[in-house]
DNA sequence: TTGTACGCGTTATCAA
DNA sequence: TTGATAACGCGTACAA
């Protein structure tokens, strides 16, 4: 008989199944019948189990039960690099509306961070190859991959969240972004409104085609073009949306036809760019009007409150919640499916009427 | 012999590390020297056991590791009920400082939620109990206890982030909330301010204390007494900061005898109660100076950009995460310490001059 | 309905 | 420096 550790068990975790068993009077195969199974065993022992583990305050090793079953009950959410990157909003949200749908399903949740270094990658990849986790939550727009093992082959579930991969089969859960601009963007038209001003985000992210197109879209509908829209922001230096918003007001003042309309990929922007413009003299929304995304509640306090397109996160994350962990629960993986959840218009004060018989005036600044 | 699983191994996850030893022309515990050790063993040999793994894409099993090691290395942040409580800003400030610093130092980072009911705090006690995490980053006031259990005595390292808990023994990295206030507190003292308005998060709470006791601090000194400041909020019901700051604009448009000086603890709470005593009437800073915090960069597009004070929430992040591994790594636990990093007024145009010669004229609003 | 016995994949002990 | 081997704590096929 050899002695290996100082330590019988986990730290602090001293009470093992053998100890309920002892207790109770029964073998361990029953006592993991009587928690797995209640039914399969006998009432009356399955109560004196119940008392023993209420008494010891036994609680199953999660390592052991991971190793036997092959399977651990974990789920990884994979953010992407900067929690704060154009949509310092709405990740909270869906973060919290996640977790809450993966704890009330019994699983739990890690977080892991993409950013575009090799480490972080890697990292996720340990996760994924090492069967800690059982399944993937992704808000990023690529997949992992480092040398000979990629994310997409570890062979476990993933949906993505926010981002369309359904076209790399992948399942995925979206808003509507394209519709949504499309609309927004008519009701800008029917206001009169010809000249456009695009805040973007990240450029040619997913997000952006689809707003930039939505946009385009209305524009073309109405007989107007991609040449009456201007583009600005698109840069990946900016990390905060809030500087991106402060560049495209200085790119907006040194037009030479004001756009009437703005359109701002995220709400930060928004917020920054109006606070700025602003303050070099122009109104919102006599001169110009604004609309931006994802519907922020602080958006209702602006001076005046600003018009968001709502992203609607709650409804986001309990369904690519779900989605995975019916994934995960049966094998029956259905392939590219794709949910997509509506998005609306949030409409206050910041839109404003240009028509020449418009109630409100227009005016040009001093400067 | 038996047949018990259909499957050998975890999804996915099929290289093994005697693949790699038998590709290696070794034995698994030199592989398993080799990687946790490598200066113990053979560099000839290690360089092939590299390539196995590399050729492979094995990465070792997590689960088999941690019961065999008996310890996991995963942390458990635990955040307080609903993730917009008051301070929707800053939850998601911290848990991306906490999770990058988790990661650089090899593990990885668990989330939890303590909402007020039996069950997420059994859940969180089965994490702590059955072995899956570490140690526990906590953000909540009170520690769950369940029956028989507490995470207190689950032999696990705490820390305790933003609420000091260091009288009970958990080691505690806060900011000097009290401190900073008292010297904000000053500052409007100094400009002619006698009449103070303090709208409240959570009552009773570990930071209402501390910010409100900072307050009655700096007035004391002055001459001044707690009759000086009239209390608003602190009332639970209201979930989210910016209905705080609308019910305390109605308050505050109720007093006979209106305040001049406004202390908010979040930015929430003063963006919301700017906007609507704004639309009352009241102009600010010229009739209302208003301070709030946690430092929301949003603060700064405000109109006007609004006071506050800072809450270092990188620092906050990281130090107690280094704290807490700290604590995981040397059993040489040194009991109840306690970390203060300051936290420092932003101070912008939402603070005005109250004395009699003041530049800027005040006024009584008309309605 | 319950007990016996084995193995999940890894690490650590000991002997070679 | 390396290899054989015994655990870590649990779940399950099989026999009783």
């Amino acid at each position: 008989m050899k002695k290996y550790d100082e330590k019988p068990s986990l730290e602090g975790v001293g009470t093992l199944m053998a100890d309920v068993a002892r207790l109770a009077g029964v073998a361990t195969s029953t006592v993991s019948r009587a928690l797995a199974n209640p039914g399969r065993v006998n009432e009356k022992t399955r109560a004196r189990i119940a008392a023993a583990v209420e008494q010891l305050g036994y609680t199953p090793n999660a390592a052991a039960r991971n190793l036997r079953v092959g399977k651990s009950n974990v789920i990884m959410i994979v953010l992407p690099g900067s929690l704060h990157y154009g949509a310092s909003q709405i990740i909270p949200q869906v973060l919290e509306a996640v977790n809450r749908t993966v704890i009330r399903s019994g699983y739990n949740l890690m977080i892991a961070n993409l950013d575009r270094d090799e480490s972080s990658e890697r990292h996720i990849l340990d996760l994924a190859f090492g069967g800690t986790i059982r399944g993937a939550l992704i808000l990023s727009s690529q997949l992992p991959v480092v040398a000979n093992r990629s994310l997409g082959e570890a062979g476990l579930p993933i949906v993505s969240l926010l981002l369309d991969m359904s076209d790399s089969s992948v399942p995925s859960v979206v808003t509507n972004d394209r519709q949504a601009v499309r609309d927004a963007t008519r009701q800008l038209i029917a206001l009169g409104h010809t000249r456009f001003f695009y805040i973007a985000g990240p450029s040619g992210n997913y997000h952006d085609v689809e707003r930039f197109g939505g946009l385009v879209e209305a524009l073309q509908e109405a007989g107007l073009s991609e040449s009456d829209v201007i583009r600005s922001g698109g840069d990946l230096s900016y990390q905060f949306g809030f500087q991106t918003g402060l560049q495209a007001a200085d790119d907006f003042a040194a037009l030479e036809r004001k756009p009437t309309a703005v359109v701002a990929t995220s709400d930060d922007m928004a917020i920054s760019f109006m606070s700025q413009i602003q303050k070099m003299g122009w109104r919102v929304p006599q001169d110009v009007s604004i609309i931006s995304f994802d519907g922020s509640p602080v958006c209702a306090f602006c001076a005046p409150p600003l018009s968001t397109i709502e992203q609607p996160m709650e409804q986001l994350g309990k369904a690519a919640t779900e989605l995975l962990i019916a994934l995960m629960e049966n094998s029956g993986h259905d392939g590219n499916s794709r949910i997509v959840i509506p998005s609306r218009l949030i409409r206050r004060e910041s839109i404003g009427d240009q028509r020449p018989n418009a109630p409100m005036p227009r005016r040009t600044p001093s400067s």
